[in-house]
DNA sequence: CCTCTCCACTCGTCCGCACAAGTGGTTGAG
DNA sequence: CTCAACCACTTGTGCGGACGAGTGGAGAGG
């Protein structure tokens, strides 16, 4: 009478084993029962076991040695998390007294050749400066395309609360597909060195948001003092 | 009489679907011919045909809607290429005229530190500095546990040609299991500055490799001068 | 005309079986 | 004692069949 779904067979053997690893009853290293048992003692077909099994080892939780046998390696390590400024950058809402303006102006030489547009195309620009312990801890230049702001709140002076990336999605429906970013080390320009206080030596982040069809949405830049900021990447080698 | 090493069958079944694909037989949004009909045509059981299928689309190749059909979507965008200086540095290899430096030293506390081993352990420092057009181009600094680096090449002065990596591999069954690198813009030091032959604001890269287990088996310092260096990274948005 | 049922078609899962191929220990011939 | 053949075990791949469930269109009934 219940409807109960329950989840395919190879599903619940895949559970079952997981389970164990993670109670320790299979520990790294321990061979795991061989597919006949399995088929045994969980009374499946050798399809479902194998089915199982071989999605475990995709994901890292076994290694399967033709001829040995199944290996239990561990709870898989969560995947790279890499530090992405640009998107960061996009996805974190604005505030009054970071954002400090917000203009129309022709596209200059450097920023046109990132968006892909002519040269003194109208853009929107976003400057928002972010300060930690009264220090300023990045400044960030968004340009985009007039086209694209157009029947957005882009192009007004209020902050942006839930983010720049969330609005285009929201209001046009503007999907990011994938972010392109160069990054280096530079000494500021001067007007960086004003608004940062220093002329140390920057981190230099610039990133182009794409769209899945590949034309550019905006582009950014972001200027980090290196005195303030390491970036972190923790990567499995393959 | 040929000794064919022939991939397994649904491994040709999904090279046939992947090449009509690219040869835009199948266009992205076509529905693929059912598995019946595969399964008639390529002369092979429907549970390669289905194995193939599923492959492809966890690849992303194409999409499979249960009642409806299989659809293409095309060839899958490749993986976020991050440029991952750590990783690329233990692995190239070395050559006579850039390896400066090859001692034995105890820790300094720095060094120590990243290893996780006591201060003034001792550890083998390996140093190279690459040019490109008479320029230098970086300066790699490398720290090795005299614990890891006994037995190998790696305390000797000769470079090693196939890379440090391939080097701990083959000799001691050291296996990389992953990176962690933390990136910084900074002023170089007095003898960097020396090597790199001038005081611009550099791109400072430490990398520590992690083995299976989780312990270092080796730190990494890279110095990249800011003027000459912009690291790239697209990567998808989710 | 509209709606509901039915049916042919799709993919999802599962089974039992078969044979190939890799591994490691045992055994027997030399 | 040595070594090769053998065997018992493992995983890898492949087949045919079966049933379930989702989809969409054709046709019967209103």
């Amino acid at each position: 009478m219940s409807m109960d779904f329950a989840p395919p067979k190879y599903a619940q053997v895949m559970r079952v084993i997981q389970e164990r690893i993670e109670s320790g009853e299979y520990a790294p290293g321990d061979m795991l029962p061989s597919e006949t048992q399995l088929v045994r003692e969980l009374a499946v077909g050798r399809t479902t076991v194998v089915r199982a099994l071989q999605t475990l080892a995709m994901q890292g939780w076994i290694e399967r040695e033709h001829g040995r046998g199944s290996f239990v390696k561990g709870r898989p390590e969560s995947e790279a998390e890499t530090v992405r400024p640009g998107l960061s950058a996009a996805e974190q809402g604005e505030t009054a007294d970071s954002l400090v303006e917000v203009t129309r102006v022709p596209a200059p030489r450097h920023v046109a050749k990132l968006l892909g547009v002519a040269e003194r195309t109208p853009v929107i620009v976003r400057r928002r400066v972010a300060r930690q312990a009264g220090l300023v801890s990045s400044v960030e230049t968004v340009w985009i395309p007039l086209e694209i702001a157009v029947g957005t709140d882009l192009d007004k002076p209020e902050p942006l609360r839930g983010g720049i990336r969330r609005h285009l999605q929201a209001v046009k429906h503007l999907r990011f597909d994938r972010i392109t970013e160069r990054l280096s080390a530079r000494k500021p320009t001067k007007d960086e060195a004003e608004l940062l206080g220093s002329s140390n030596p920057v981190l230099g982040v610039t990133a182009i948001v794409h769209d899945p069809a590949g034309a550019a949405l905006l582009a950014m830049s972001l200027v980090l003092p290196g005195s303030l900021h390491e970036l972190e990447d923790v990567y499995k080698v393959r």
